[in-house]
DNA sequence: GGAACGATCTGC
DNA sequence: CAGATCGTTCCC
């Protein structure tokens, strides 16, 4: 289980071993006396020289926060209803992030159910763990290892055998990529 | 000012 | 596989 109090993650290095590394660290939601958490078991990367990245066209208003330190969230708007967030990662000054795509709720399953609207599948999918942790556009830039409302606690590391890569999903650039980690086998993650 | 598009999800 | 639905970006 997760320790609120245990320590943050370590986000250093490149985006890619980021990601891989994010396998098993909880993404903790606090919003008053209520507590809800998740572990994260499936990820994308997103590198500034990446075609696919929000980051490869250079700043905006709405990409900034991926030019910030690692740690930082990039959470944005989809399709006109759903946001999506990511773990900033690289030094500031270098646009890239890690997509959560999935989380397996590990606490807080009632909240989830009631946030989410939805009795089953509640996190299993980027716009999908948004609405079960309540993350919107407001939470875009906040530092997820000091923030206390949304962070980030490490967990047990994913041993290799059980982390599967593939091509990331849903994008029509730099679709050859293997940069989507997923936790083996795992129910909650949004395809095998 | 306007148009095209999108790191999704659901239901047919 | 089509449709929802609107912020962001880019071009005029």
């Amino acid at each position: 289980m997760f320790d609120p109090a245990g320590p943050v993650p370590d986000l250093s290095g490149p985006t890619l071993r980021v990601a891989r590394r994010l396998l098993g660290a909880y993404l903790v939601r606090r919003e008053g006396d209520v507590l809800v958490a998740g572990r994260i078991v499936e990820t994308e990367a997103y590198r500034e020289d990446d075609p696919a990245s929000h980051s490869y066209r250079g700043r905006t208003e709405r990409t900034e926060p991926m030019f910030g330190p690692a740690g930082l969230a990039y959470v944005y708007f989809i399709y006109g209803m759903h946001h999506c967030m990511n773990v900033v990662t690289e030094a500031a000054g270098t646009g890239a992030a890690v997509l959560l795509r999935a989380l397996e709720p590990v606490h807080g399953l009632e909240t989830m159910q009631v946030w989410s609207g939805r009795q089953r599948g509640v996190a299993n999918g980027p716009a999908k763990l948004c609405q079960a942790l309540r993350i919107d556009r407001a939470f875009s830039g906040v530092d997820l290892r000091h923030d206390a409302r949304l962070y980030l606690r490490a967990g047990p590391p994913v041993p290799d055998a059980q982390v599967r890569v593939t091509p990331r999903i849903g994008i029509t650039k730099a679709i050859e990529q293997p940069w989507r980690f997923v936790v083996a086998d795992h129910p909650e993650a949004s395809r095998p």
